[in-house]
RNA sequence: GGAGGGGUGGCAGAGCGGUUGAAUGCACCGGUCUUGAAAACCGGCAAGGGUUUGUAGCCCUUCGUGGGUUCGAAUCCCACCCCCUCCGCCA
């Protein structure tokens, strides 16, 4: 959400800024309502104020003993008048906060401009795309091949964009979760949490998801409502929600490993080979909680430490600086890292690195006793997927593959793999 | 699922329908004292919003959530949510 103040004081501005990313603002019905807004607040005040006076002073009055029916009779209809005009104000106040809910972000002012992923800039790259010296397999050849993929029996069970993992296969996609996890416990200093991944609407509110991408998300129709989480970003960031953090325990950083359910709505016939873009998948998911002045230095070391993960893996990847079109919702700047695939031929995502800036804490009310004013101020919040798990096997799949379709495991993983150098095809 | 208890400021914890936005304690901030610190003492200290050039003043809202009664609700009524204790069930 964005800060009110700058909506009410400098709209063209936060138009124009909108309108670099794609998000028309309707200025003018903007202003008018909140105009509307202005004046009916001041109006149903005065009558609060009216309402709040005499009924005091018909307090006074019988404490004092006096007969209070002419002050009774003098209130009137002060109270119908001020029932309408509540009335009116709410009305006003939910469609501004409606408008309120749906507003993306502010793009960083650094930001490239641009509409689509082809205005993205490559910021650095590392490592080479693999040559193999023979004609690579894609995962899904190479885990039929290997007997470790079985995808009938993934359609048997939940329909499409599912997958059931087999044998050796599933000990790497455990192996590589357990990877992640620990070298950011360890090297990172991430606290590792473990946490719900059914969440109520609030928490899907606070991170974004919420009102605007109702479709994207499963929701479980229990009493309350509840979403099943798209990214364990819900659950970790909201950890910070309706609380005041002290200054001397940030950053807060967080890890965590969970599975992520997306509807995926809207893209039919998209990557539908394969296990890229699933409905389920799991994900090892990054959160930083900070001050303001930190986040930017934040953003770039939570986004170093998803590249660790690439750069342990051996795997080559490049980092790109999205354009204000192409970002998520609630981002203000986000890195993308993608991580070569030679069954493509082609770089695709696997890290998605964000700093939300204060808009995520606004909506949740995340805040941080600042020491120099002594008052409540909102966080910032950072996250980024540290990383993908699903994409991560299938880019060591493929880019360490041999001729003969075994996959050699990468030095990094082996002491999660019980010391296992090949997944021969077959076990 | 059944029975009972409870949800109040950063925390703990009072609160006859009428100057209660809310006692008190802790924490925190400032001061006195001290070589310094601690202790003691004095003072300050909720959040959100409106108006405004204003971190001044004035005003509004907020005591789990949503309704209701009333001139007036933290206090009364209704519904819901959550937490705790006991019973049942269960990984």
């Amino acid at each position: 959400m964005l800060d009110p103040h700058l909506l009410r004081n400098d709209l063209e501005t936060v138009a124009e800024a909108l309108a670099r990313r794609g998000y028309p603002l309707d200025v003018e019905h903007y202003a008018a309502l909140e105009s509307r807004r202005k004046e009916l607040q001041v109006h149903t005040q005065e009558l609060q104020n009216e309402r709040n006076t005499r009924s005091k002073s018909i307090g006074q009055a019988k404490a004092r003993g006096e007969d209070i029916q002419p002050l009774l009779d003098q209130v009137g209809r002060l109270g119908e008048d001020l029932k309408a005009a509540e009335g009116e104000l709410e009305g006003v106040r939910d469609a501004l906060e409606q408008l309120h809910w749906d507003m993306p972000n502010l793009p960083d002012g650094e930001i490239p401009d641009g509409e689509d992923e082809r205005d993205n800039q490559e910021v650095r790259r590392w490592g080479e795309p693999t040559e193999p010296g023979f004609e690579p397999r894609d995962h899904v050849d190479l885990g039929e091949q290997g007997g470790w993929m079985d995808p009938e029996a993934a359609t048997h069970l939940s329909g499409s964009r599912f997958t059931v993992l087999v044998g050796d296969l599933a000990r790497l996609h455990r192996a590589l979760a357990q990877f992640m996890l620990d070298l950011h416990i360890r090297k990172h200093d991430y606290t590792e949490i473990y946490a719900p991944y059914l969440v109520l609407p609030d928490a899907m509110r606070g991170t974004g998801q919420l009102p605007k991408f109702e479709d994207d998300a499963f929701r479980v129709d229990d009493d309350p409502a509840r979403y099943l989480i798209p990214t364990a970003e819900v659950s970790l960031t909201n950890l910070a929600a309706d609380r005041i953090q002290e200054a001397g325990r940030m950053p807060l950083k967080f890890v965590a490993h969970t599975p992520c359910f997306r509807r995926e709505a809207g893209s039919y016939g998209k990557d539908t080979r394969g296990m890229i873009r699933q409905h389920q998948f799991d994900k090892v998911e990054l959160v930083q909680i900070c001050i303001p002045g930190e986040s930017e230095a934040c953003h770039e070391s939570l986004t170093g430490h998803a590249e660790a993960v690439l750069q342990a893996l051996e795997l080559p990847y490049r980092t790109m600086l999205l354009c204000a079109g192409d970002m998520g919702f609630a981002a203000r700047k986000t890195y993308d890292l993608e991580v070569w695939l030679p069954g493509q031929q082609a770089y695709r995502e696997i890290s998605s690195c964000s700093n939300f800036a204060d808009f995520q804490a606004r909506r949740m009310k995340a805040r941080w006793r600042n020491p120099e004013t002594g008052k409540p101020e909102l966080v910032h919040s950072i996250n980024g997927s540290g990383l993908a798990v699903g994409r991560a096997l299938v880019a060591v799949m493929e880019n360490f593959q041999q001729r003969d379709g075994s996959i050699v495991v990468p030095d990094a993983l082996r002491s999660w793999m019980g010391g296992q150098e090949v997944l021969e095809p077959g076990r």
